[in-house]
RNA sequence: GCCCGGGUGGCGUAAUUGGUAGCCGCAGUCGACUUAAGAUCGACCGCCGUAAGGCAUGUGGGUUCGAGUCCCACCCCGGGCACCA
């Protein structure tokens, strides 16, 4: 406590703006962390690992000269806040407000080197105004995917107006329309978990599966059942090929980049036509086999296809029937790639291969999917597993046109190479090549209370309008229960929905996909941040999270921020430069901690026994960083014995004041010092300690100076500050161990002059011995045949020596 | 099913990326100090063996003077995606 009281009065991780820091000619660098959703139930021991390990990282940082950015806020909009003041009746601003305290008691008291005066708070009217000015960018603005960039609506508007004549003839309702296909946020219909029972929409976490495999609602068991409402959308898939290609340039973990990709799942095939006989009418479908066309033997469409009901289907009675089952089957049901393939074969109507001109089957089945690719597939049962179970069912034909790669049965094509063939068959039928994201576009809108208020209302044409004056606050509601529609609370609002507003709130990770910017200028209150601090802070250098983002928080967050740079605001294509996941901490039992399993371990019950830096040192000493491991209470006490080991070496070292250090120990500092710098950059804390307890171990039995001890405080500071500072200042520093320079090392030093290298006959080590650093190769090999545990093993004259330098030295015979 | 990680002492882990496997820590055993306990310090601590030595990094093969590390096949654990054509 002594020293966070004297730290905070110092003002000590007080981050500069960019002018002064500039003047002081200081190197700006950014260290974040994910800020935390401040839940109700405050901290395990597993919580602050992450932040220990950024923490770390950001005192060597500061250390080391640089301007550190090392900011801590809140993301506190979301459900859990929502069901508190459900339950206890209060604003949820009450329940953010009371769990925020708690937190930032517990947070404290780890020494934790955050500049508070920058915190920020999602909720927050003054924060979430540029939330929701951002998302009015986004409204304004369409993907020219020629500049692969976004563009203003206006010049789109322009755009229409000078090359399509029919468009001053449209209305303004119609005009809103089309433009809606083109916004980067825009109204469409999405599927949401409408629990009539409830009289509530539900999260997809509220809802669970039942006994008999229906969904019902975690809270009462009550069904739940899938409708289509409209709700806003976010058109991330602009941006795929973007947020694909980013991944390339960062040091992120390479599994995490691995994720990424999966997720946007970039495809290149092929579209082509299939003609319907006796009709004007064609069917498009994807593949990524055109290779396989002439094995094309029938067609599906997906339940939902625009084209069924242009079709003359003879058996539409049948076909009716299914395309009502599919509809009330959900998505779940939809998907489950083990159940068995159902469809229904359209009487009728033939669709036309267009490379073989044969005339063959169109089915509507529920395993195409509607909404990837074209929503049709041509169907080829010799080279893909599906079509073949389907093909099997319904006694069609399966005709192999590839073998070894080559094709065979296809016309002219036969004995080409599929890669070949590829681009050749294409263009023979007239197809293009053309690429496929399996990423959908973002659903942002909430049937909830708690959240960013879209900021838009639409008046009684049904025309919308941006709101003027941001932010556009959430109004008080006198209740938060369920008002039984498929809209959140905010429906029940007179003075809210006769205003035109939408009811509909942003889902959670609106406010975390832009933070990282504002925590830069946290109080500008004319823009989201100034152009200033942006140009000087750039980018997020190590950001330091759980892994768990990947598909949500990371990809978003790398959207808004591809978008704010193309509005020119943000100023790097990337966010976040470096990301290190840290691993979990389970509870000695293996298992998650949680309140459910009575095994969670508090972070200020180890603190108050073992102290802030023993909890520290032990969390980034337990294993590798992005390693989960479970918490063990009883090899704590290592931490413990390692700092009171440098307590005492201390307490000798300034009472003795020795005029030199001695050789061994000179030497073990300054690899140390070189160990240490690598090791925290590459967030090895693990082995970075390891190294100290060893520095440590040795230094007890010798002699070491005042300045010496005084090098092996300053790397240890970053795990250990409140101890480190305690003696730094008794050593007779007059200033915070914190404002000192990170330590050089002497390479020279840091160099071992005598290695101990293995004596190996065929490959087996027989004996050891000990050489200077320059003896010649030649020596070496003289030596090492004349050791006497070596002759033994020497059963003829040696046919080869191998000599690995200051390794090894492997006799063959 | 597909795509990533990973499997090393009783336990958490380390290994300069093809060069002495087990560093550091926990637990344990013995000893010193102490009236005693604790703390601390010293020694030991993969398995078999009195020893010499042999065997050991999930299993089985391979490449190499030399493999925890590279290649092939398989087993197990964790994560991601999943009817994406």
């Amino acid at each position: 406590k002594k020293w966070q009281k004297f730290w905070q009065a110092k003002k000590i991780y007080q981050t500069l703006s960019s002018g002064p820091a500039k003047a002081k000619k200081l190197k700006p660098f950014y260290v974040l962390d994910m800020f935390p959703y401040p839940s109700g139930s405050g901290l395990h021991v597993g919580h602050p690992r992450g932040y220990i390990g950024s923490d770390v990282y950001a005192r060597m940082k500061r250390m080391e000269g640089c301007n550190v950015l090392h900011p801590m806020g809140y993301d506190a909009f979301g459900l859990p806040a929502e069901q508190y003041a459900i339950e206890h009746k209060v604003h949820p601003k009450e329940a953010v407000k009371r769990n925020v305290t708690t937190f930032k008691k517990q947070l404290s008291i780890i020494g934790l080197s955050y500049d508070w005066s920058r915190k920020i708070n999602t909720t927050d009217p003054e924060y979430y105004k540029w939330t929701q000015w951002i998302f009015l960018k986004l409204y304004n603005h369409y993907y020219d995917s020629e500049q692969k960039k976004a563009r203003p609506i206006k010049d789109l508007i322009k755009k229409f107006e000078k090359e399509n004549h029919n468009w001053k003839k449209l209305s303004a309702l119609e005009k809103q329309e089309v433009l809606m296909k083109y916004r980067l946020a825009y109204e469409g219909e999405a599927e949401v978990n409408w629990c009539p029972g409830l009289g509530t929409v539900l999260a997809n976490d509220e809802v669970t599966e039942g006994q008999d495999g229906h969904l019902v609602s975690e809270r009462g068991g009550h069904p739940v059942e899938k409708i289509k409402i409209k709700q806003w959308f976010l058109r991330i898939t602009a941006y795929a090929d973007r947020l694909l290609s980013g991944l390339e340039e960062l040091k992120w973990p390479s599994h995490l980049k691995e994720i990424e990709k999966n997720w946007i799942g970039r495809s290149e095939g092929s579209e082509i036509e299939f003609p319907i006989k006796n009709s004007e009418e064609k069917i498009k479908v994807f593949t990524t086999r055109v290779d396989t066309l002439f094995g094309a033997t029938y067609m599906v469409l997906a339940p939902e296809h625009a084209l069924i009901s242009k079709l003359k289907i003879e058996n539409w009675k049948e076909a009716e029937e299914y395309i009502n089952k599919a509809r009330h089957k959900t998505a779940k049901e939809r998907t489950n790639a083990e159940k068995e393939k159902t469809g229904v074969a359209l009487k009728g109507v033939k669709a036309i291969n267009p490379a073989s001109g044969e005339e063959i089957l169109i089915f509507i089945s529920d395993y195409v999917l509607a909404d990837y690719g074209t929503g049709a597939i041509m169907a080829v049962p010799a080279h893909d597993s599906r079509d073949y179970i389907f093909a099997k069912k319904f006694g069609l034909s399966i005709r192999k046109v590839v073998e070894q790669g080559t094709l065979i049965n296809s016309g002219k094509f036969s004995g080409l190479s599929s890669e070949e063939a590829r681009k050749k068959i294409t263009e023979f039928v007239n197809g293009k090549i053309v690429i496929k994201y399996k990423m959908r576009d973002a659903v942002f809108a909430r049937q909830r209370y708690w959240g960013e208020p879209i900021p838009l209302w639409r008046d009684r044409e049904g025309i919308l309008h941006e709101v003027e004056k941001l932010p556009l606050k959430l109004p008080n509601v006198k209740s938060y229960e369920p008002t039984g529609k498929a809209e959140g609370p905010l429906a029940g609002v007179r003075a809210w929905t006769e205003k035109g507003f939408e009811t509909n709130t942003m889902p959670g990770w609106a406010g975390s996909s832009w933070y990282f910017l504002r925590y830069m200028d946290p109080k500008n209150k004319k823009e989201l941040a100034g152009k200033k601090e942006l140009e000087y802070w750039k980018a997020v250098d190590v950001y330091v999270g759980g892994a768990e983002h990947a598909t949500g928080h990371l990809l978003y967050a790398r959207f808004w921020h591809k978008f704010l740079r193309d509005l020119g605001i943000a100023p790097a294509e990337e966010p976040f430069l470096e990301l290190h996941n840290q691993g979990l901490i389970l509870a000695a039992d293996g298992r998650k901690m949680s309140k459910r399993w009575g095994n969670v371990v508090n972070p200020d019950d180890i603190i108050a026994t073992y102290g802030a830096d023993t909890l520290r040192v032990y969390e980034m000493f337990m294993g590798p960083f992005t390693d989960s491991i479970a918490w063990s209470t009883e090899s704590i006490i290592g931490a413990r014995r390692f700092l009171e080991r440098v307590w005492r070496i201390a307490e000798k070292v300034i009472k003795e004041k020795a005029k030199e250090t001695g050789e061994t120990e000179k030497r073990i500092l300054h690899k140390t010092i070189k160990k240490i710098s690598n090791d925290i950059k590459s967030f090895n804390f693990n082995t970075a300690i390891s190294a100290m307890m060893i520095c440590a171990s040795v230094w007890e039995k010798g002699t070491v100076t005042i300045s010496d001890l005084k090098l092996l405080l300053q790397i240890l500071s970053p795990f250990a500050p409140h101890i480190t500072e305690e003696i730094w200042l008794a050593a007779g520093e007059k200033k915070s161990i914190n404002l000192s320079a990170w330590p050089k090392w002497s390479e020279e030093l840091a160099k071992d002059t005598v290695f101990k290298i293995a004596i190996q006959v065929n490959g087996k080590v027989r004996d050891e011995m000990e050489i200077a650093a320059d003896l010649s190769e030649e020596e070496v090999k003289k030596l090492a045949l004349s050791q006497e545990a070596i002759s033994k093993w020497l059963t003829g004259p040696a046919k080869k020596i191998i000599y690995v330098k200051n390794k090894l030295v492997n006799i063959v015979v």
